[in-house]
DNA sequence: ATCCAAAATACAATCGATTGTATTTTGAAT
DNA sequence: ATTCAAAATACAATCGATTGTATTTTGGAT
């Protein structure tokens, strides 16, 4: 008996789909309102569940729709409402761990929020940058989420945003410019963290591998790293500072440079973790001993942190928090309706994760 | 004299923005006309270089666009031409290497077709996949390139894409039902060539850390580990094949059970990377040593597999060409209208690395 | 049975771009 | 100067959903 019923509705379910196949083109609410003799606007209205519709019409409407395997029309429901209920993310690279975290945090908020995330990469370049906020207003996104790349330095591509008033928020890698929202961590402190955190460990020598200067972050990073050494009277040194964009060859530069040094260094404080790792692998590589001879801090807690050898003490950031926190801003930009909208800069809190690098 | 031009130019292209944020709203091709006393239609048919319009037009269309700050209405577009210029990428997720690195390919053959790219992550979720296809159908995408989830088993929620005309091709993950196009690797190979490395380097006990069987790649990487031990005249053991969803935490609970087998274990070829980074922690910590009394062989090349030491032994899937060769079939298959479109079956290149986690 | 406000639904314009058809303009041939 | 096909442009419908306004329907009060 349970298995006829069972077959009864598989054949059902199995059924809907030809039918809807048959008429093969997508059904509108024209043809619903045909179909049940309506008009299409009391239809829409149906099926936007409005107080002018009868709840027997709207029950009679919702039945017909899922039945003819209705589907809205995103496109012409944005353009009479010139709302599209979408926002484009801009990160620098999906493949960085910490970028892909606040794309999952970005995608639960919105979601549930009902907007459509669409998500595009830079890969560190200004021109790829300007091309996708063109490709993002072309699809009138309602709101802009990014984080700039490293080659990005003028900042007038984004005033197109603000003048078409789609909001926009940054995230991590913000611009020192004002009226523009932000959710960050805090960098200088996070910068200090490290570095104080090997001066406690008895480094007295310490490098840092520093990322463009452009950026805010890695220009708080680096005054961090200046006030944890001179709080704790060392010298801060230029040469002890190597500037690159911190991949993981740089960090293999880097590091073959810096045992050149006349005066020899104890300890590293990396703006990120791939030049954090480049730097062990190289170092590691020459014979030098992770933590002995010189110990090591990254920044960003990406996965592969736990997995060198010795792990790498960095500073966590909240990427799914951040990410979540951002979106909820800029919804609520967007949905303030052109009110007065103060730009809001919010700071989520980031925290040293010891490990190995750095246990001396 | 030069820096006075330059400031001119400068200035003119500050002008230019503040002109256009007086008109505030969105400039559209009824703007242009009336600015120009044309028809919309013509300026239309200028802006998309139609040959029913004569060159000289044209270029005064274009300028007085261009000063006006105007850009195409993609909805509007799209609506008019059943037809967004948008494909839908459906992945587990992005943050596994692979799966990015797939992505960068889309983008790049996708962005130089003109079309653009809405990145969804299943989240390893059946339910979240099914919601993702309807949320593309609402976006009217032209096509869908997916992987499906790991608790994919039923094939229903495709159908719909079927039939509303919607192309589908799958890559890595593919479903095994006839008519549908699919970009893969020869996984049956990579599993041999992983297993008969390990059998070459002198392993008798070799352990395989299987994925979910109803997906496609893993029964065949599967097949291969079979078929390997077979051709080198080795048992197969039910006790040593270990099902999991391949996390690194799976890998290391798998380890757990493996070292208390009777019969010691030599050799171990993961499904995946991830959970043989698992194995080769809950091993090393354990005292074992890796690959003398263990060697282990991954899958599919990720960054950490270079990052652990011993460096993993693993089969590199080249995800970049497979993204653009994904995404080239999927628009040849989208612009053939309708015409007889065979599914077709692209089978890539992979190899094995061989690192110090096998060299015995 | 009649009337009327409220409730329910229908009508019609609109969003911005595209495109088939119709009209005007051009310029070469007579 | 006239004619006429070709060239250039204008007109108008359309894509599908939304929404302000107008009309019809309902059911309670008289």
């Amino acid at each position: 008996m349970i298995t006829a019923k069972k077959l009864r509705n598989l054949e059902g379910a199995n059924y809907l789909p030809k039918r809807i196949q048959m008429q093969n083109n997508k059904v509108t609410i024209h043809d619903i309102a045909k179909a049940l003799n309506l008009d299409s606007s009391t239809v829409s209205r149906a099926l936007n569940d409005s107080p002018r519709v009868i709840q027997k019409t709207k029950d009679i409407v919702l039945a017909k729709a899922a039945e003819m395997g209705y589907q809205r029309n995103h496109l012409a429901s944005s353009l009479r409402k010139s709302k599209t209920n979408t926002i484009g993310v801009i990160v620098p690279r999906i493949s960085r761990h910490f970028f892909s975290s606040v794309i999952s945090g970005i995608e639960e908020t919105a979601y549930e929020a009902g907007y459509t995330v669409i998500i595009c990469q830079s890969l560190e370049q200004f021109n790829r940058e300007k091309k996708i906020i063109n490709t993002l207003l072309g699809q009138r996104v309602d709101g802009v989420l990014m984080s700039i790349s490293m080659e990005t330095k003028d900042y007038k591509h984004l005033e197109v945003l603000k003048k078409q008033g789609i909001q926009l928020v940054f995230f991590d890698r913000h611009c020192d410019i004002p009226n523009y929202s932000n959710v960050l961590i805090d960098d200088f402190n996070g910068g200090f963290e490290a570095t104080e955190h090997l001066i406690l460990k008895g480094c007295k020598h310490i490098a840092h591998f520093s990322g463009p200067q452009n950026l805010e972050i890695y220009k708080n990073r680096f005054k961090g790293y200046k006030h944890a050494l001179s709080k704790h009277n060392l010298p801060f040194e230029e040469a002890l500072v190597f500037p690159s964009k911190l991949m993981e060859e740089d960090g293999r530069k880097n590091s073959e440079k810096l045992l050149a040094l006349p005066n020899p260094v104890d300890g590293i404080f990396s703006a990120n973790d791939v030049a954090a790792i480049g730097a062990m692998k190289y170092l590691t590589d020459n014979g030098v001993k992770i933590p002995e001879d010189i110990a090591i801090v990254g920044f960003s807690n990406e996965p592969i942190s736990t997995v060198i050898n010795p792990a790498l003490t960095t500073i966590n950031q909240p990427g799914i928090e951040i990410g979540k926190a951002a979106t909820a801003l800029l919804l609520k930009q967007i949905t303030k309706e052109n009110g007065a909208l103060d730009p809001q800069t919010i700071i989520m809190d980031s925290n040293l994760i010891e490990r190995q690098s750095s246990k001396k």
